[in-house]
DNA sequence: ATTTCTGCAAAGATTTTGCAGGGGA
DNA sequence: TCCCCTGCAAAATCTTTGCAGAAAT
């Protein structure tokens, strides 16, 4: 029934899962779904580094032909992440995003205050998830995920000299994530 | 009329505004009032390390009889921020948390996913601050903030085992963050 | 056959905004 | 006086939730 992924050879029922996610599933009694799977892939087709929202993970359900509905994004979103699947990212921007965790190089982000590009940037060494780890072990916690983030302006929003950068150009609409 | 700060002499007009708040409004060709007078003023008073929420504000505002509006609140903690006198906290709770910019030791934050209890520990050194810097100028751009965020459980809610963080605790209400 | 999931629509929570009157500079 | 600010209420966003039917195990 069950199988362990390599490279890409995924079964029927459950495509390419990584198979700790369905042993995640099945050990809390959940099930797997059509569209938890759906979910889960186009997270996987997107370049490395994509962060979607829920609105923007939606849109892409909808653009494939499936027809999962936005409550059911809320909700799946909110599930894989709690399984650790997927890394939920707050710029200052008032919507979460989300974005599978790879196992490979962990990532931090910079975030441009004027225009909402975000930038990304390798944590070679893991010295900022190693620190995260001490830190959090020093205050008895556990650490579930350490993000760094680094709020300023662009080159771009810079020149404009956007004094104020929470007025016009952080739109709060649909799909922003702009350039560079 | 204006008045440089040195240590807690304030003006009967403007308390114990740091001169550079007063001038970046002016600056602007904003206003000082009554309202951002005492906003600023009640997170002065707060023990260091306090982050509030516009609602939290808002209730403290009411508390001491200044009936600012929940709506001035909004627009005075979005203004502030952008003048660089408070720092706009995101933990991944619905709603931000804003604090004073101290220009003293720099801090960043542990969250527990669990209970939304905040450590706060210290940027000894300013490593985390520099490296922000560092990082952000590769990139060009200009650095307002960095923040380093570390999300995981507290001792008492790994004991709970609750599996699913998002769940029950959060209960995103008023008034949370607790006790530790 | 159970029990979990989903979709829909409605509710909830947070934040922003239009407008008329009030108040700094 | 000028025009920025505030309060109020309404609107706009984003997210969660109750319920009945659909689906997974």
């Amino acid at each position: 029934m069950v199988h362990r992924h390599t490279t890409e050879t995924g079964s029927v029922e459950s495509r390419e899962l990584p198979q700790s996610l369905y042993d995640n599933l099945r050990k809390r009694g959940l099930r797997l779904t059509y569209q938890r799977e759906t979910i889960l892939e186009i997270f996987r087709e997107q370049p490395s580094g994509t962060h979607l929202s829920a609105e923007e993970l939606h849109a892409k359900l909808v653009e494939r032909g499936a027809s999962v509905s936005l409550a059911t994004a809320y909700r799946t979103l909110n599930l894989l992440s709690s399984l650790g699947a997927l890394r939920e990212l707050d710029f200052a921007e008032g919507h979460k995003h989300y974005e599978l965790k790879h196992d490979n190089l962990p990532h931090q982000h910079i975030v441009c205050l004027g225009c909402n590009t975000t930038v990304e940037f390798e944590d070679e060494d893991h010295f900022l998830e190693e620190s995260g780890q001490k830190i959090g072990a020093r205050y008895n916690f556990e650490v579930i995920d350490a993000q760094f983030k680094i709020f300023g302006l662009c080159c771009h929003c810079r020149q404009a000299k956007q004094l104020c950068p929470k007025q016009a150009p952080a739109k709060r609409t649909k799909g922003i994530e702009v350039n560079l």
